[in-house]
DNA sequence: TACTTCGGCGCC
DNA sequence: AAAGGGCGCCGAAGTA
């Protein structure tokens, strides 16, 4: 893995991020240390009262009669032997399909879906707690200074593929997607006063890259063209659906548990195993409220099927039906993109080396998932990281008060000065999808923004998404209930006036 | 007590 | 031909 001695490219933009990404650390994130405090005990407090009632139960009964005064209701390799373990040797005697690499019982969330205690619904919950209180909020709290703000570091020079990490804490990873935790845990970040904090997405940046790397033309029509949606046509296929039929939930499952597996490089039996797992947590239903199992079932889908490598797929189970959807998707409506993955792969074990379109030479022992996926991931990054250093520059000529404080892979979040939201999304948007084209001469799709901001005396967690309303630079809701719009900056008024009302 | 490995899980 | 890419951080358990 080195630079390229003969491209300045990646050079310069390690040597500028770096820069901008130390005074992004030096800034640093303001932090409700209140709020934290009481966040903490109040988490301690759930967490005590969820495992005092795990204690009440017939399973944790036999926990202690087998480990004695060595039972640990955090220890998954004990909670592995207690339920999967036969009667005889004093198990409950569920069913486990898989081990660990060790050999162990697997105790994950997925293995423990299938068992319907109470035991393992609080475990499930209890562990989501526990996370978010050892890993969160003691984390932030370790890290925290005199002011209340933390300071998360952002390193250039420990992904293998030229990506960022972050740590200390780790401002990549932070609790999104469970809406509780999210709460509990952005509710600690909030802006400098006078301030409001704003976050902006590269809309699918890493498809974009991927494009620009395989030049597939059906995948640069999906990038290009707005009217066009790969994971709703994908998911029509999976599940035999029109368009009136799919449903949000449903085209969710097919981008994340088909699409992006397969461009990561992962094939039928595990994508088919995960979508099916997923149907039944989330209990899918078309827009008639058919159950989606049930459509399946109609479309002559009997079951998921055996989903062993060593056996061939039998008709009539889902399994065979993805694994059709896989070879129509690589072979058929991406077959530029599987020609490219082959050539690269190829040339790959030919000089044991390759270089990104940003500049970078990256070689050594790596598997065909990891050269396939290894350019893209960190082209995407670098037009993240080159478009951060382009806003710092700019923030600085123009004697800005709002500062960057964080970027998570294909996102920027800045403490935006109220009186200058409006200049800052400019730049933003002028940087990220006008000038970063002009920098990149490789890139040959279109790339975009989104945007959301916290209301005035919020939290990160409060963010709301806006979007641009005509070609004037008016902003919107996007979930628009109210129909205003204007600048950015009015409508954060308009968002504190309605507050204010209902308060 | 300090360290390592493993499994698990948070994010993109 | 192989079979999900990249990170950081936690607690459990084992070892030195």
């Amino acid at each position: 893995m080195s630079i390229r001695p003969d491209v300045h490219f990646g050079y310069n933009l390690i040597h500028q991020g770096i820069a901008t990404l130390s005074r992004i650390e030096s800034n640093g994130i303001r932090v409700d240390r209140r709020y934290l405090m009481k966040a903490i005990s109040s988490t301690e407090k759930e967490i005590a009262v969820i495992k005092s009632r795990m204690r009440d139960t017939p399973v944790w009964d036999l926990w202690t009669k087998r480990y004695g005064v060595k039972a640990n209701i955090d220890s998954d390799d004990q909670l592995g032997h207690i339920l999967f373990d036969s009667k005889e040797k004093m198990g409950l005697g569920y069913k486990s399909t898989e081990r660990t690499a060790s050999g162990r019982y697997k105790a994950d969330v997925a293995a423990l879906e299938g068992i319907d205690l109470p035991f393992i619904k609080d475990l499930i919950r209890v562990g989501k707690l526990d996370k978010a209180l050892s890993t969160n909020f003691k984390g932030i709290l370790r890290e925290l200074d005199g002011d209340n703000f933390v300071h998360p570091v952002f390193n250039l020079h420990i992904a293998r593929t030229f990506r960022s990490s972050s740590d200390n804490p780790n401002f990549q990873n932070i609790p999104v997607r469970d809406e509780d935790i999210a709460k509990l845990v952005r509710s600690c970040y909030i802006a400098r006063d006078g301030h409001v904090l704003v976050e902006n997405d590269f809309k699918g940046i890493e498809v974009g890259v991927s494009a620009c790397y395989n030049r597939d033309p059906a995948l640069i029509a999906y990038v290009k063209d707005a009217s066009l949606d790969m994971h709703r046509d994908i998911a029509m296929e999976l599940f035999f659906l029109s368009k009136k039929q799919m449903s949000k939930a449903i085209r969710h499952v097919a981008k994340n548990k088909f699409v992006f597996p397969q461009f990561y490089g992962s094939w039928y039996i595990a994508c088919a195993k995960q979508i099916w797992e997923e149907i039944e947590k989330r209990d899918l239903k078309l827009t008639d409220g058919t159950p989606l199992k049930k459509h399946l079932y109609l479309n002559g889908i009997k079951g998921l099927g055996a989903c062993d490598a060593s056996i061939k797929p039998e008709p009539g189970t889902f399994e065979r039906h993805v694994q059709e959807v896989e070879r129509s998707f690589w072979d058929v409506r991406f077959k530029v993109y599987k020609q490219w993955k082959n050539k690269w792969w190829e040339e790959y074990q030919r000089r044991g080396f390759f270089d990104t379109y940003t500049g970078f030479r990256i070689s050594g022992p790596m598997d065909r998932n990891q050269v396939i996926n290894y350019p893209v991931q960190g082209s995407a990054f670098h037009c993240l990281l080159w478009s951060l250093v382009q806003i710092q520059k700019e923030l600085d000529d123009r004697g800005m008060r709002t500062v960057l404080v964080g970027q998570i892979h294909d996102s920027i979040i800045a403490d935006v000065a109220i009186d200058e939201i409006d200049d800052y999304l400019a730049i933003v948007k002028d940087v990220t999808e006008v000038r970063l084209r002009k920098h990149y001469k490789w890139i040959n799709v279109p790339l975009s923004v989104e945007c959301e901001i916290c209301p005035i005396g919020g939290t990160w967690f409060n963010k709301r998404e806006v979007v641009i309303k005509d070609d004037s630079f008016n902003w919107k809701s996007k979930d628009d209930k109210h129909n205003w719009s204007g600048s950015a900056r009015g409508l954060i008024n308009f968002w504190q006036k309605l507050e204010k009302e209902a308060a």
